[in-house]
RNA sequence: GGUGAGGUGGCUGAGUGGUUGAAAGCACCGGUCUUGAAAACCGGCGUACGUUUGUAGCGUACCUAGGGUUCAAAUCCCUACCUCACCGCCA
């Protein structure tokens, strides 16, 4: 959600922002709408004022004995004018949140303007590109040679398409991964680790932003018992450890808020059935490392800098060759203001796969979800700054090492930071 | 799942349907006193929105949330959520 402000004082400015990112903001109509919120919300306050100093007038007369039936004749209008004027001013705010609601982030002034993603800029390129004197086989391919360490087939049994399972060493390379980058992130850059809930309310998923418009990306769980969504499984870790500030006012001396998690991600990728239907790439289901970071706004664009360091830091460790895009304007999320996407290099499709996304949301979510934070010089709460990133997704990493370090044999070297999390194990045969 | 009791400001905790945005205490902030600190005393101490040149004043809303009754609701009624206690079940 965006300050209301944009909207009233300058929304033309805001309308060409927001082109910038595609979108297409009606300030007439808006300008219109506004206009008629102010002149209810001041009718309505008026009605209730007085009707409030009548009621008050009423207990007086009557505290001192008075005969009140011609106090009570004079009100008996009022309450319906009163409960018109509320009837249609509800109507209109209504209007206007579910049009603010819809309202994307603004792009940060450090954000190149671009239609889509074939506008990114690449910031960095990171490693050497292996090369191999046999034909690289990608993962799928890899992973059925190892015993069924990527099952594809039984999991469609299970659940359909866009599911796995893996076996043997496969799922204990991808349990140690899940390990390595959690111990990395709490031990080496300042982060508490979190165990968080899998299902999510309503007021959750609206303060992260998934929710009103992305509702179909999510699945929904909706027990007998209940109307509406019921409970969603979460898309991110994101939504519950973001939300965790909501309601929150931290002192000053709290922030930097540094949290970390790892959790399972469920995504129904609806509007995306052709896409990445082979392999590991585009799952319902998928593990990912979260960082998460609630700051001061004076430094949050210093914090997504760091932030995508500490993800950046994984893929270093494990030696495995990245970029770093900067996204476009019209390719960042909803809510996010900037964000760098961290893309690894996969040797059997010849090109970067994204791995990591981490944004600065600014006050963007924390506006919906009313997580504030208060100087020790001011009385007033400000809102605070929100950040996050993956890092990594533990999936595609594992696909990422299992491309990366193929041998021409079909067996998969071990990376030496991830031999200790697999009892030593160097490398996994075919 | 069953039964019972509750949800009031940063915390604790009052509150017969009527000048209650809400007593009191704690915490916190400012001041007096003191060489300094403590104690004591004095004062202040919620959020959002509207009006406005205004961090002034005034108005409106908010006592978990949403409905209802009433001229008037923290106070009465209904629903949801949550908490606590006991019972049942359970990894």
């Amino acid at each position: 959600m965006l300050d209301p402000k944009h909207f009233r004082n300058d929304i033309s400015i805001t309308a060409d922002k927001l082109k910038l990112r595609g979108f297409d903001l009606d300030t007439a109509s808006f300008t219109a709408l506004e206009e008629k919120r102010k002149a209810l919300q001041v009718a309505t306050q008026e009605l209730q004022n007085e009707r409030n100093s009548r009621s008050k007038n009423i207990g007086k007369a009557k505290a001192q004995g008075q005969d009140i039936a011609p106090l009570l004749a004079e009100v008996s209008d009022l309450g319906e004018k009163l409960d018109a004027a509320k009837a249609e001013l509800d109507d209109v705010l209504n209007q206007v949140n579910a049009i603010t609601s819809l309202v994307p982030n603004i792009p940060d002034e450090s954000v190149p303007p671009g239609k889509d993603e074939s506008e990114n800029v690449e910031i960095l390129k990171w490693g050497t590109i292996p090369t191999f004197d046999f034909e690289p086989k990608d993962h799928v391919d890899l992973g059925d040679n190892s015993a069924k360490g990527l099952d594809f087939e039984s999991a469609a049994k299970l659940s359909g398409s866009r599911f796995v399972v893996m076996r043997g060493q496969i799922a204990r390379m991808h349990r140690a991964l899940a390990q390595f980058m959690l111990d990395t992130h709490t031990s080496n850059h300042g982060y508490t680790e979190l165990y968080v809930p899998y299902l999510v309310n309503e007021s959750a998923l609206y303060g992260t932003g998934q929710l009103p418009k992305f509702g179909e990306d999510l699945f929904h769980t909706k027990p007998a018992t209940e109307s509406g969504l019921g409970m969603s499984l979460i898309p991110t870790a994101e939504v519950p450890v973001t939300n965790l500030a909501s309601g929150e006012i931290f002192d000053e001396e709290q922030l930097p808020v540094k949290l970390t998690a790892h959790t399972p991600c469920f995504r129904s990728e609806a509007g995306s059935s052709g896409r990445d239907t082979r392999g590991l790439i585009r799952q319902h289901q998928f593990d990912k490392v979260e960082l998460v970071q609630l700051v001061k706004p004076e430094d949050s664009m210093q914090a997504l800098e760091e932030l995508t360091g500490h993800a950046e830091a994984i893929l270093q460790a494990l030696e495995l060759p990245y970029r770093k895009v900067i996204l476009c304007s019209g390719d960042i999320g909803f809510s996010a203001a900037k964000t760098y996407d961290l893309e690894v290099w996969l040797p059997a499709q010849d090109t970067y796969r994204e791995i990591s996304s981490c944004s600065n949301m600014q006050d963007f979510q924390a506006r919906r979800m009313q997580a504030r934070f208060k100087r020790k010089s001011e009385k007033k709460p400000e809102l605070l700054h929100t950040l996050n990133g993956s890092g990594l997704a533990v999936g595609r990493t594992l696909v990422a090492i299992l491309e990366n370090y193929q041998q021409a044999d079909g067996s998969i070297a071990v990376p030496a930071v991830l031999q200790n999390y697999m009892g030593g194990c160097t490398v996994i045969s075919a």
